[in-house]
RNA sequence: GGCGACAUAGCCAAGUGGUAAGGCACGAGUCUGCAAAACUCUGAUUCCCCGGUUCGAAUCCGGGUGUCGCCUCCA
């Protein structure tokens, strides 16, 4: 079955056609180390994610690459100010390996959290300055970049196209807008593809131009060409690296070997907090630990993310954490139901679902639309097995852990107890006594159900 | 000033020419001693406004209005 994607290059959605026939070598842009994932991060991860699984759905065999930055991104874009890396290692009172480390630790285990697959390679910034140096090198010697007495600039004025996946035309663009702190720039759009070190900084390296570090953009540059190839087939990434971080890929790539790195761009929208935007500079953000932290399964998170296209802006309010969580459990609970029938549903159904389903994921991720077949099926009224293996199918790409049941945790003895002398209140109809012992039971976090198998116990 | 996105029921949201998916909430019902959970049923003559094209438009064109993002850091 065909697959589309919405492309920021063409600002198209286009039929996928991989280099290599049955292959995907794709490409993501992965955190800075220097401060806590939010959620927000994690949802470009989960975009990428579902990339990763909608590919493999259709039988793809995936080669995905992330990088980790671990040096280079400095506090502002235009080359200015301190590495971030730095910044966090003096306000924390660590070295810039323990920081990255430290927050590579985290990042890791919110993806894990969210049921968030592993890149097949993950590749750290200052693994590969001997790579980042050829690249620059190489750039220099084509004669798109120069030297000043700070740094070693990208020539942006080289390149016929510059802007060309956000759009941006240098000429009208609005003299002076953007501040540049270093006059020997030769265009305000140039940027540094390696920085010499002042006297005293943490972490350097020795160059051709004395000791030095990597500019932020030329990382991903070496690292995806080294893994992939000068051309693979998509890049990924949050939409706000479109203007400055991947229109310079694209011109270290094109300075390098005169080709533009991917086919396909890939951009997730951005996560809204209440209607607003989410950064750290505003500090409301949120983090994965913050949503574990009012108890809800990591998941419901993920499934959230469902509720609306990658490319549109999702608005995180904790109303709707509490929809997708009563949603989860729905969806857990009806695949047990399927999965504990014995009715029969017609293979006509099965593929019904199967192919709506498919066309949905493969038409740009549209996940809502999918979710809406996913309903479907868990509402059908014939509880059947077939139902439970396909939605088990469905969950390869969903990721929900749908099979999984409401988790009993072990009860205190306590409780235990009172809900045994409850039961014994219960059987004497005293209705007062039964009450008050649930009153009692709900104090100790706990919350009893009668149902026809019994008295089921959940911690609140 | 430049670039871009968006506007569909109380909320989230799909749908890009053929007569409005799905989820949550609300309400009603089943079950229950009562609850809770679960299940079933129920909601837009209508898609920001005004024109136009068409047999037919939420969907295309023109013009408004409003919201948001980027061009400082951020996925």
């Amino acid at each position: 079955m065909d697959i589309y994607f919405y492309n920021t290059l063409t600002k198209k959605k286009e039929l996928f056609s991989p280099i290599e026939t049955g292959k995907v070598r794709i490409y993501s842009c992965g955190p800075t180390v220097y401060k806590d994932a939010t959620i927000g991060n994690m949802r470009t991860n989960l975009f990428q994610d579902t990339l990763r699984r909608v590919l493999r759905y259709n039988g793809y065999e995936i080669k995905h690459v992330m990088n980790i930055t671990d040096v280079g991104h400095l506090v502002s874009d235009g080359d200015e100010g301190e590495d971030k890396m730095l910044k966090s290692a003096r306000e924390e009172h660590k070295t810039p390996l323990e920081i990255a480390e430290h927050y590579t630790k985290l990042f890791f285990r919110d993806l894990e959290r969210l049921n968030i697959e592993t890149p097949e390679i993950i590749c750290k910034a200052t693994d590969h300055i001997k790579e980042m140096l050829e690249m620059v090198q190489k750039i220099m010697e084509k004669g798109y970049a120069y030297e000043t007495s700070t740094a070693i600039y990208f020539d942006v004025s080289k390149l016929d196209e510059y802007g060309i996946l956000s759009g941006i035309n240098l000429r009208e663009q609005k003299a002076g807008a953007r501040v540049d702190v270093d006059p020997e720039k030769r265009n305000p759009y140039d940027f540094a593809l390696w920085i010499k070190a002042p006297e005293n900084h943490l972490m350097k390296w020795d160059s051709p131009w004395g000791p030095s570090y990597p500019g932020w953009h030329i990382e991903c540059s070496a690292m995806s060409t080294k893994y992939l190839g000068e051309v693979f087939d998509i890049h990924t990434g949050g939409i706000d690296l479109i203007p400055t971080h991947h229109e310079n890929e694209i011109a270290q790539s094109k300075g390098a070997c005169g080709k533009i790195p991917a086919h396909y761009w890939m951009h997730g929208e951005y996560l809204l907090i209440n209607g607003g935007k989410m950064s750290k500079s505003l500090g409301n953000v949120y983090l994965v630990d913050d949503i574990v932290n009012r108890g809800y399964d990591p998941l419901v998170y993920r499934l959230f993310n469902f509720s609306c296209h990658y490319k549109g802006k999702l608005n995180f309010t904790w109303e709707g954490i509490e929809s997708a969580s009563v949603s989860l459990n729905r969806l857990r609970e009806g695949y047990q139901k399927h999965l504990a029938g014995t009715e029969d549903v017609s293979d006509e159904i099965i593929n019904d679902f199967e192919n709506r389903f498919h066309q949905a994921i493969n038409d740009d991720l549209n996940m809502p639309l999918a979710m809406s077949v996913v309903w479907e099926a868990v509402k059908h009224p014939e509880k059947s097995k077939k139902i439970a293996k396909l939605l088990e199918k469905f969950d390869t790409v969903l990721g929900i852990k749908i099979t999984e049941k409401r988790e009993q945790k072990e009860i205190p003895r306590v409780v235990l107890e009172l809900v045994e002398q409850r039961k014994q209140a219960r059987a004497n109809k005293n209705w007062t006594e039964s009450d008050r012992l649930r009153d009692l039971i709900k104090e100790k976090g706990y919350s009893v159900k009668d149902t026809k198998e019994g008295v089921e116990i959940t911690e609140i």
